[in-house]
DNA sequence: GTATTTCGGTTTTTT
DNA sequence: ACCGAAATAC
């Protein structure tokens, strides 16, 4: 082996564990791989090996990840090591591959290839529609709670039949009841949830041999990325594609790599069993171990280290660097969070003004979404360039929905939830009540919205709408069927559903910015147009709906080394795989991270702790904690103690530092009180030497300037209606409101 | 049927 | 503080 390592243009700078771990073939293999151990190289260069070197054909390999960000690196990366015919391989995530192949195989297994796929809200319309046809208190049964518990059955391939058997509690027998119905709606609708996309495809390999021979005789070798992260279902998945001697096929050859350690998502079913217990799966496995850190700093490494040594339940494990000790870790304590942005913020000008760190080498990692609004805030006041990853992400704007709800209907009429978010958007007069009446005809909606006249009790009002409504959509129909592009038909659902013009119409300047989301929807079209052209493939509405349906945040972060230059914002979930030469990791506080819901359960905060270890192994050069005393949460102020993390890091690699000493800063002038009330009054002091007459103008807190047009009551109970121009007319009580005359 | 106001839940994390 | 759904008003 040491003759090849010493030759072979994949095998080129890399350690002895990494080589071993390109060349091994024979058995299952699974790649312990420490946080930037160049375990991405290691996939990469194996992928590159078996085609050079192997004679192993591109069709023949599948490898899949968890995002279309890191699958599309990883074939642009096998591409650039042995060429265009990389194209045929299968590089994607888990749910692309089982879209890919329940398409494929739909003649078979009995259903249109067109189906729809419903995200985790549309899990929940669904299963509130189930709720209401069967009188349950939303309040007792959370449309949101059961909706999850579905969906935790589904990860480990529990059916509604099963689920019933099992079922215990009271809970879990309604949640039984709905499932069974969920699943006959989902059916009914054409439509897929994201489990099932797992879920389904398993059942087709499992149910239709011929359908299992065709993957298994094609794929000869299964990598899979991220190993730690799969649920069951995607387990069984993996053992399926791979099969076994029985099959008559000889097993494809799997190599698996992961990090127990940076396990994040075992709150949806991901199962840190799938690695920890390989070598029992696949008897005959070899396990190779990578340990040497090419990312971080010594310091980085020992403060990661040190903290996830606190998790019991775990196999030692010591991440390495000869990069050489580094800057000393940076810790700060704000006042709140607004100091705490400010503090992120003043860091980065200096890091960029001492030619440290750009700001395109930064990112700033927090727990959860909501976290980002400080920053936010603070980076744009003083023009900052940034760019938050995740959060209200695009395609969960409202708006945004409701196109694509149109497209998914053109598609596949029978989308009942699709359906009915469209069908009175923009309001034309369909109402609860008309819709009510075709669903008591007791056919799918959308054969009924064609028979509109027929539904009981109809008014002859609803019914023109409804008939109108059908003539819309069957004439947008006839666009998918004769082939037109999708950035077409998008334009003609645009104009012809008048959603663009109730937005273009508004008053809301909101709905300015809502529009231009709508025609950057039609660019995306146009976008995903040039791609497939690219590659030689068809364009179909199916096509581009299956691409919007599957992005992941992570797919929209900048791209390059310098990621465009600004600094990225995202929680650490969305962090995992990535690295930055500065970190800043922030809101380091007990109740935030870890989060108050994990407080319970030991293995929750275990998870937490991953979570850390994840978020400060991101770190190549310079890594920032922050804390602060004082946060706004729900509207009002909390202080939360130092996070546990922060003690558990040996505190000679911390450089706390201290607050500036800052001026005591300045009301905004708007608001300055003008010294003619006689004591100086807080928000809440009673106002009491405010006379106001007809025609005085006043100037208010929040809606600026006004005029007084009116006057009632006396005393304590004096009011003033004053016309405040765009804000309108108000009527306060002047006791209480913030005004003063001028 | 629609607009406006109130209320209540939300904040874990995501394919 | 904020957003969406429900209650209420129009």
């Amino acid at each position: 082996m040491s003759d090849q390592v010493g030759n072979n243009p994949f095998l080129d700078g890399l350690n002895p564990s990494q080589c071993d771990a390109v060349v091994h073939s024979g058995s299952p293999l699974l790649i312990v791989a420490g946080a930037g151990s160049g375990k991405t190289r290691v996939l990469t260069n194996r992928i590159a090996y078996l085609l050079a070197e192997c004679g192993v054909a591109p069709y023949e390999v599948m490898a899949i990840t968890f995002t279309n960000k890191a699958a599309g690196e990883m074939r642009e990366r096998v591409a650039a090591l042995v060429g265009p015919r990389a194209k045929s391989m299968w590089v994607t995530t888990f749910h692309s591959a089982c879209v890919r192949i329940l398409r494929q195989e739909a003649s078979i297994a009995g259903f249109s290839p067109s189906f729809s796929i419903y995200d985790q809200s549309d899990s929940v319309r669904l299963v509130t529609l189930i709720g209401r046809d069967l009188n349950l208190d939303p309040k007792r049964y959370p449309p949101r709670q059961i909706a999850a518990m579905i969906s935790n059955a589904k990860n480990e391939l529990i059916g509604p039949a099963d689920y019933t058997n099992q079922a215990k509690t009271h809970i879990e027998e309604v949640v039984a009841e709905c499932y069974g119905l969920y699943q006959k709606r989902l059916r009914d609708a054409n439509a897929f949830d994201f489990d099932d996309l797992i879920l389904k495809t398993v059942e087709v390999l499992q149910r239709f041999p011929e359908a299992k021979a065709r993957y298994r005789s094609r794929f000869r070798h299964v990598l899979v990325d991220e190993y730690q992260d799969t649920n069951h279902a995607q387990y069984i998945l993996v053992r399926e594609l791979v099969g076994t001697v029985a099959d008559g096929i000889q097993p494809a050859e799997l190599c698996v790599v992961g990090d127990a350690d940076q396990s994040i998502y075992a709150f949806r079913g991901a199962t840190i069993r799938n690695i920890l217990q390989f070598e029992e799966d696949y008897p005959s496995a070899r396990t190779i171990l990578l340990e040497q850190n090419y990312r971080s700093t010594q310091n980085i490494l020992s403060a990661a280290n040190a903290v996830i040594t606190n998790n019991a339940s775990r196999k030692a494990k010591n991440l390495w660097s000869d990069s050489g000790d580094g800057a000393l870790i940076t810790g700060y304590v704000a006042e709140d969070e607004r100091d705490e942005a400010e503090y992120v913020m003043n860091e980065i000008f200096r890091l960029q003004s001492e030619n440290i760190s750009q700001p395109g080498d930064t990112a700033i990692f927090y727990r959860t979404n909501s976290q980002s609004r400080a920053f936010e805030e603070v980076f744009m006041r003083n023009t900052l360039p940034y760019k938050v990853v995740g959060g209200v992400r695009f395609y969960e704007r409202k708006e945004v929905r409701d196109f694509l709800a149109y497209l998914r209907v053109l598609a596949n009429p029978y989308d009942e939830i699709s359906l009915r978010r469209i069908i009175n958007t923009p309001k034309r007069g369909i109402g609860d009540k008309a819709i009510a009446g075709l669903e008591q005809m007791g056919i799918p909606l959308w054969d009924a919205l064609l028979n509109a006249k027929d539904a009981p009790d109809a008014a002859a009002r609803a019914t023109a709408a409804i008939e109108g409504f059908a003539k819309l959509m069957i004439s947008l129909r006839e666009l998918v069927e004769a082939n037109v592009r999708p950035s077409v038909i998008a334009e003609a659902v645009l104009e012809q559903s008048k959603l663009g013009e109730e937005l273009s119409d508004s008053e809301d300047p909101q709905d300015e910015a809502r529009l231009e989301n709508l025609q950057e929807l039609v660019a995306v079209a146009q976008e995903y147009e040039a791609d497939e052209q690219l590659e030689g493939e068809e364009v179909s509405i199916v096509g581009f709906l299956e691409r919007v349906s599957l992005v992941a945040d992570s797919d929209q972060i900048p791209d390059g080394e310098d990621h465009g230059g600004v600094v990225t914002l995202m929680t650490l979930h969305t962090a995992k795989g990535l690295e930055f030469p500065t970190v800043f990791l922030t809101g380091m506080e007990e109740n935030v991270f870890p989060h108050s819901r994990s407080l319970g359960e030991p293995s929750e905060i275990e998870e937490e702790r991953r979570l850390a270890y994840v978020g400060l192994t991101r770190a190549r050069k310079n890594l920032f904690l922050s804390r602060a005393s004082t946060r706004f949460a729900f509207g009002s102020p909390t202080y939360n103690s130092p996070s546990r993390f922060l003690s558990e890091i040996p505190e000679e690699i911390i450089q706390w530092k201290a607050p500036e000493i800052r001026l005591k800063s300045k009301v905004n002038p708007k608001v300055a009180p003008t010294g003619k009330r006689t004591s100086s009054n807080g928000p809440n002091d009673p106002n009491t030497n405010l006379h106001l007459e007809i025609g005085d103008r006043v100037l208010h807190q929040t809606f600026g300037m006004g005029t007084v047009i009116a006057l009632s009551g006396a005393e304590e109970k004096a009011e003033a209606t004053i016309n405040f121009g765009t804000y309108g007319d108000r009527r306060l009580l002047l006791r209480y409101a913030p005004v003063e005359k001028i």
